[in-house]
Formats: structure tokens, C-alpha cells, sequence
DNA sequence: CATTTTATTGAATTTTTATTCAACAAATTT
DNA sequence: AAATTTGTTGAATAAAAATTCAATAAAATG
């Protein structure tokens, strides 16, 4: 393994330590000296990989909206299959691979309140509203969903799963819901 | 009106502003210089009041937790007016009282991630949601509401109220849902 | 109206935490 | 193996924000 590698690897290992501690207990909450004791390293050292701890924050947010981008091509999956689906397939999914859950609860705290303003930028700039308004349009066009607002369901939607999967961040022992139960905001 | 009651007055309104920026920016992103600000006084002149920023905050919760004991004395009214009644009334209320509403929204920021360790349990001694279940269990046996853990039921009913809270507490100018798009989620 | 108490300010201080740095170790290159 | 580059540490420094404080104004009290 090269050095760059292993470089990448560490750097990595930063990356995913701080993402569990940003979502656990929020950023300005997490010390720098937090992240690198439970790497493990220095505290000097996390400087070595990464400029500033709002540039450690800010990788993550990119990382994160580089997933986000993946669902924005889900667009010709049948209405009445898409959101249940993807729940189905976000729930299975972030109970094995922790760090697939904790980056879609970053993404959504990034967008609210309490980080740095660049980081909520970065992410609003992501968000996946208008691509599932658009879906549940479809939707209510074909007698499935019910009527009313399509852009406000859609941001309705998203804020329920964000809230439920921040319950969930901060309970390790609750479970996933059943997608349908959420889904049921938008079945007609 | 005595010393002591313009005192009060203006811790009011110390309190208020300070709720206003606490939900909007967040808790750490808000500098007391900031709340001084906009109150408006100097920044010295917050400590004749409060004795620190966090027991500023502290108070805002114990306001909150009064309040939010008001909902367990609700438990006799019927589970299928129950819901969708407390949404509409929150609804209206916020839209007028903007006090309520930011009380509702730093509460369940209180209880997540990102705020001192003291507020989040102050904020999680006074969780509804054992409450809540108790009425959607009196709402599956009547066959009205959905089977399933009724305890998570209540749980994801107020993770989805809170982040939809949050996301208008963002965005002015985003309308509020139907209470009955979020009771839909209970719902047989 | 003199005295005491309370309100107010802005600058100085403290605290906290991010960030830099000098020194050294380990690995890589030549 | 000498020289160079990269990794590592912990202590020193800097930056940001909270908190204190001395001084003064305003209000209440006697």
C-alpha cells in the first residue's frame, strides 16, 4: 500500500469517526480532541489530514451530497413503489452499514440550524425536495396520492424521515418503523 | 410598576429574543453578544440577568417542560379527534403565537443532539410520547389506528411532527401541513 | 437632598477550544 | 546509509466567546 493510500485510509478513518460523534452529540459539541482520542491519534495530527475542523465538517457534506445526487436519478420508478421502497431499502441498508444512516442524518442537520454556514449552503444546495415533488405530482395524477400541495407533502415527507431518523441516531436500541406508515401521509 | 416586575419584564423579553435565535441559528451558533444585540442591550448587562448562557437556556427548557405537562392532562379525550385536534391547535397557535412555536421546536432540539448535557435531560424527563402511546393503544383497540408497537407509533408520530416543526421554523414562509397528512401515519 | 440600591456600559479578563509549531520518529528515496 | 520526505506528539499559541469588573447613571429610599 502506497503512502497516498494509506494516507487516504487514515483520513478516512477521521472522516467516519467524526461523522458518528457529529451525529451522536452534534458538531460544536464534538471537540476536536474528541474526534482524534477516539480515532485514535494526537490532537496535532488531525491538522496533518485536514484543514480546520469546518473543512473536516464540509468533506463529509460533500461526501453526503454525493449520495444525495443518487436519488435524483430513482425518478421513473413507479410512484406508488418509490417511496416505499426506499425507505424499505434506507432502513435495511443503515442498519448494517451505520455509516450510510449516520451521513442522511448529517445531511439533514447541515440544512438546518446550528452548523457553520458554508456547511448548510453545501448542503441545501443538495436537497432532494423538488426531484420527489415531481414524483409525488405523478402520483396524485394517477388517483394513488392524495391531493393538495405536492412541493409541501414533499417537504413534509423528508422532514418526517429526518425526524424519525434522528429519533433513531440518538436511540441505538429503537426500531426502523414500517415505511408504510410514513408513506401513509402521502397515500390518498 | 415595582423594580422587581420590569426586572421580570425584561428577563421576558431577554428570554424571548433569545428563544427566537436559539431556533433559528441554534444554541451554539447564537453569541450572547448576539442576543444583546437584538434585544437590545449591552452585552455585560445579559449577566445582571442571567447568570450564564447555558442557565439562560436551561430556563427556556423548564418553561417548555411546564408546558409540555399541559398535553398529559389531555389523555380523556378520544384517540380519533385526539391527534388531528392537537396538530390543528398547534398549527393556529403558532401561526399567531410565534412563542409556542419556537418553544415546541427548541424542546425537541433540546432532547437531541448538540445542546448541553443538562438541557437534553431536562427536555427528556418530559417526553410525551409514553403519554401518546397510551392513547394510540385506546386507538388500535377501537380499530381506528394501525397495528403495531404503539410505543414507536408514538414515537415516529412526534419525530415527524418535530422535524416538520424545525423545517418551518427555517423557512417563514413554508405553509403548515394537514394535521390529517401526519394523523395518516396512525390511521387503520 | 443625601444615601443606598439597582441598572447599565464597555473594556479587561478568563475560559475554552481550535490551531500552530518545534522537535523527533519512521519510512522512503537516492 | 545519508538525505529527504512524511508521520507523530504534546506543549505553546491564537482566536473566539463567555464572563467579570470598575466606573457611572438612574432610580428609589429615608
Amino acid at each position: 500500500m502506497t503512502r497516498k493510500e494509506q494516507k487516504e485510509e487514515r483520513k478516512k478513518a477521521i472522516l467516519m469517526t467524526a461523522l458518528n460523534l457529529f451525529v451522536k452529540r452534534g458538531y460544536h459539541e464534538t471537540k476536536i480532541s474528541d474526534i482524534a482520542e477516539a480515532v485514535p491519534m494526537s490532537t496535532g495530527l488531525m491538522f496533518h489530514y485536514f484543514e480546520s475542523k469546518e473543512e473536516l465538517l464540509l468533506e463529509l457534506v460533500k461526501m453526503g451530497a454525493a449520495y444525495t445526487g443518487v436519488v435524483s436519478k430513482l425518478d421513473d420508478i413507479p410512484p406508488q413503489i418509490f417511496f416505499t421502497e426506499f425507505l424499505r431499502k434506507l432502513f435495511e441498508y443503515s442498519a448494517k452499514e451505520t455509516w450510510v444512516f449516520n451521513m442522511f442524518v448529517l445531511m439533514g442537520q447541515a440544512r438546518r440550524a446550528g452548523m457553520p454556514e458554508e456547511a448548510r449552503k453545501l448542503a441545501l444546495s443538495m436537497s432532494t425536495v423538488d426531484q420527489t415533488a415531481v414524483i409525488i405530482k405523478k402520483g396524485q395524477e394517477a388517483g394513488i396520492f392524495r391531493e393538495g400541495d405536492a412541493h409541501l407533502l414533499s417537504i413534509c415527507f423528508w422532514a418526517s424521515v429526518q425526524g424519525i431518523m434522528e429519533e433513531m441516531a440518538l436511540d441505538d436500541k429503537m426500531k426502523a418503523p414500517d415505511p408504510e406508515w410514513i408513506v401513509a401521509m402521502l397515500k390518498a
